[in-house]
DNA sequence: GCGACAG
DNA sequence: ATCTTGTCGC
């Protein structure tokens, strides 16, 4: 049965008082707990991916590409057919010379299945409302949802730019699209927006984590309860200053699994690969559109 | 009034 | 997020 959530999608007119009540809704219809057929293992990237090299790039909004690899290595470079398909979203934004604020989004979805790239695809909208701390989802999310309609892909879970659970009202961005698609969703921030960490996170090795609970920012959760993690991705042997990645569920995880999934997706960059290669190709397209 | 805040 | 070159370190 199709749960997926569009009755919540917001009314570009909300008044900020509805879009948080609104976000309450969301964080109710949300689940922080495991609901899915994945495993980490199953969407683990061993090597570090890459967009289909020398293939046409794939075209904004309507026409999705296929970025599978030559014919002639098909045999070496097909992925998994059972292999989990994990999309990451992430955004470009597109300022007008002689203006200060952006007034576009490039949003771009990049498929992984397999740990290879299967497809790509980007959308290119117009921007309603400024940037919030707490409503970004109310920015970014009809931007996001565009770019994974022209995905001919069909998500088995998503990777966002942001915070999930980590939120003063429990639905960031991650949670906002996973609900309203109903697909098991994580986000991935790099700084932290609300919680606190168990731990002090400076200079941890690579692989650390620690538990983010809510503090009284968290108005919709019990102080104390967990929401996410600060999971330190990447560390340079000497120079200390690599910041942790602040994961938290988005819907249909628990904070445990997500930073599990995000940890698997990590394949020696800071950023695990579908949200780097989403952030890669989101700046192609916006360099290709000036 | 002060603090504090994803992208 | 964006405006931007070089530069420090492995």
């Amino acid at each position: 049965m199709d749960l997926a959530r569009p009755d919540l999608r917001p009314d570009p007119s909300l008044s900020r008082a509805e879009m948080e009540a609104l976000q309450r809704e969301i964080a109710a219809a949300a689940t922080f707990e495991d609901d899915h057929g994945l495993d980490p293992a199953a969407v683990a990237v061993e090597e570090v991916a890459s967009l289909a090299d020398g293939l046409p790039p794939a075209r904004d909004e309507a026409q999705a590409r296929l970025g599978t690899g030559d014919d002639e290595r098909s045999a070496d470079t097909t992925p998994d057919p059972d292999a989990p398909t994990v999309v990451g979203v992430d955004q470009a934004f597109l300022t007008d010379r002689g203006e200060d604020r952006p007034d576009a989004a490039v949003s771009a979805a990049v498929a992984l299945r397999g740990g290879r790239v299967i497809e790509y695809a980007s959308a290119t909208t117009s921007l309603s409302i400024p940037y919030i701390p707490g409503l970004l989802a109310f920015r970014e999310g009809e931007p996001i949802l565009a770019a994974l309609d022209a995905l001919d892909a069909d998500p088995d879970l998503l990777i966002c730019d942001g915070s999930g659970r980590i939120h003063f009202r429990e639905a960031g961005l991650a949670t906002h699209v996973g609900v309203l698609r109903d697909v098991p969703s994580v986000g991935v921030a790099k700084s932290l927006l609300c919680g606190d960490p168990d731990e002090v996170t400076d200079e941890r090795p690579e692989g650390w984590r620690t538990p983010i609970r809510a503090d009284d920012a968290v108005t919709t959760a019990e102080a104390g309860t967990v929401i996410g993690h600060a999971f330190q991705s990447r560390q340079y042997p000497n120079s200390r200053r690599v910041n942790p990645l602040y994961v938290s569920p988005g819907h249909r995880l628990s904070a445990e699994t997500a930073v599990d999934l995000v940890a698997a997706l990590c394949a020696g960059y800071k950023l695990p690969e579908p949200t780097r290669l989403a952030d890669a190709y989101a700046d192609t397209v916006k360099r290709d559109a000036d």
